[in-house]
DNA sequence: TAGATTGTTAATCGATTAACAATC
DNA sequence: TAGATTGTTAATCGATTAACAATC
């Protein structure tokens, strides 16, 4: 039996066990091992072997893992056997992209809030969905029972609609405003800045 | 005198702390700490000076980091001290965005170049930049002297583009599609997956 | 059975932190 | 000067890897 916390590093791997496998179930395999999954990850057999045993024993020897149990079994882990629904801030070019992706469903999630604050916008539909006023975040968010928020506001106000979401209810932020944002521990918060994976790329760039 | 490689997770942080710097200069600041420094990242004092000291002395004892030198020192570091020009690949909603996103020019970057094989899209603007065929990417890529890749094609022929623009002379990659890509070891890639992030976050979502 | 591969333990490796002399 | 804060060393902490008995 396991006793204490998943270290925060190999959850983060979770995912793209997840992914990895959903790639080859599009392949049509039925079964992979540490050593495969490894591979296409870029990670060492050992360590698959290590991350997956946290959570069980999902394996059997001599014949790897079945792809279709492990996915289920990371869905789960992930609590990803469900849809969780989420609001996006910010109608802008890259709120449009996101609203228009389709791939957040079979991945366990649905867009099903968008707010803007530009009248201009507001009303607008994009796909099936209607861009609501931002002033009305408190009780559509509440209402919704949305917990999930996606922002693409500038970075000028990125705070303050943290801050505003945060008091309808959300506890998970995924912010592509490159902005750290202040917010109660509780609350989780990840970052998609691309110049800060382009700055990462470039030092190892020659001059 | 240092000696060896630098740890790749202390280059990851790099981006960051300038990120903060430049945002400390925007209120107007001076100087600062690694203690400050820290607490806007969520770092300790201790890895900030100790990432830092990787590089070079660039702080005062007493009086802490100059925020104007240590900026800069950074963007030497980063070889960001110099403007690199981006080929975008893939014209959709997400390419928009990026191609009218006006946050790069400022942190070290250019789109310079938009490539989309549709020919519905072949020909139209992005503000000054028209998209090019990608049939010509590995012409065009090179004319340009470009390095580095930004990826917003479907997944389904994100490792044929990325074949393809590493032909044409292209040393990084940042991948916006949900898809590891197997190339040679001496390319640079970085993924931005948003469904990754998400499912981490979900882990720690109350069921 | 023989071969393959798991889950786990112990060893190794690397990253973070604490502490402090140096010094602005 | 006294207070503050650096850069660095040594200690601690945590993550990865190697190895192998168990077993499908």
């Amino acid at each position: 039996m396991k006793i204490g916390a998943i270290p925060d590093i190999v959850v983060s791997r979770l995912p793209q066990y997840l992914q990895a496998l959903n790639l080859m179930k599009l392949e049509g395999k039925q079964t992979t091992s540490s050593q495969e999954l490894g591979e296409r990850l870029g990670f060492s057999a050992a360590q698959v072997r290590k991350d997956l045993s946290q959570f069980g024993e999902f394996g059997k020897q001599g014949t790897g893992y079945s792809i279709s149990y492990l996915s289920k079994q990371l869905q789960s882990i992930l609590n990803i056997d469900r849809i969780w629904d989420i609001v996006l801030v910010g109608a802008g070019d890259l709120g449009h992209a996101i609203a228009n992706y389709q791939g957040f469903t079979n991945r366990g999630f649905r867009i099903a809030l968008i707010l803007d604050n530009d009248p201009q916008k507001i009303g607008d539909k994009i796909g099936q969905l209607e861009i609501q006023d931002f002033a009305l975040a408190r009780e559509l968010i509440r209402k919704a029972g949305i917990e999930i928020a996606m922002l693409t506001v500038p970075a000028s106000v990125a705070q303050t609609v943290a801050e505003e979401v945060v008091q309808a209810g959300i506890k998970a932020i995924l912010n592509y405003a490159p902005t750290p944002l202040k917010l109660p521990p509780n609350i989780l918060v990840q970052y998609l800045d691309p110049l800060i994976q382009l700055q990462h790329m470039t030092y190892y760039l020659a001059k």
